[in-house]
DNA sequence: TTCCCTGCAAAGGGTTTGCAGACTG
DNA sequence: CAGTCTGCAAACCCTTTGCAGGGAA
């Protein structure tokens, strides 16, 4: 469960998956290891930027949607449109409560499709999406 | 409840909030009562298109933002970060079950904040978004 | 050595803004 | 008639694509 350990596993997956393990790579698997939030590919840029400042937003966009599409990370769009993307958890299903000022995020077990919501018409069920937005207890002062 | 009811009671709105009523308005207003669904600002000016065949973009965007300001309607940022909007439910608190091909909605009543979430942290809510996608009826098939 | 990956550049889609003329109230 | 609204054009931001050189396996 240590950080070294989450890039690790991220790199692991990668190789697995035929994918290169290149320098660029292994710092983006570091970035959302240091950063349990969400990110926008321009805030991973910025960090990308700090090691390799020649480093190029395609990069960083093809890497992103890779690493999503494999699993590693999980996308996700905010309220306001705008593309985010997290390190996966990759072991259970759960929810996302997120500050709205600083975009810190807590998961939670409680799923709304396990408590009996009854709903009209005869719609196949096939996702969900349920996040509670708020402020973190150091963003309320 | 009539859909001209519904022409009528957005356009008195705007109307009230100091805005004048142009043709292109309540066409916009006419649109939305005739599509109870979400729609793309692409969709809106599609049928914009069809009665005024030079209606441009902005205007369409312009207005889609007032209108969703004032609370006429209720913009929304889809799972693929796609932007629609639709017909404000004005009088209370629900959800929407969406089919995912057709994107027809309904509404529905529970909702989870009601029904005992226990959440780690000491956020402070503000907010939240529950929304469930499936195939309806009709696309079932 | 082979093929993938990167960075550059440019294109693309969706949305916003500045402006002059047209229309509402 | 005053002030807003429209359409045109261009700009803007975010994201994707094509290509030639550089790097991983």
């Amino acid at each position: 469960m240590s950080k070294s350990n989450n890039v690790h596993e991220m790199l692991n997956i990668m190789s697995k998956n035929g994918w290169r393990i290149t320098d660029q790579r292994k710092s983006l698997a570091q970035i959302f290891s240091d950063h349990p939030g969400y990110l926008s590919p321009k805030d991973v840029y910025d960090h990308m930027s700090e090691k390799y400042p020649s480093v190029s937003f395609d990069t960083v966009y093809r890497n992103l949607r890779m690493m999503n599409d494999m699993g590693v990370l999980e996308q996700f769009y905010f309220m306001d449109g705008g593309l985010k993307f997290r390190a996966n958890c990759l072991d259970h299903h759960h929810h996302h409560l997120i500050c709205i000022n600083c975009e810190k995020t807590l998961t939670f077990d409680y799923c709304p499709m396990d408590n009996g919501v009854e709903l009209p018409g005869n719609y196949k069920i096939v996702n969900h999406r349920f996040e509670i937005y708020g402020l973190c207890e150091d963003c309320q002062q």
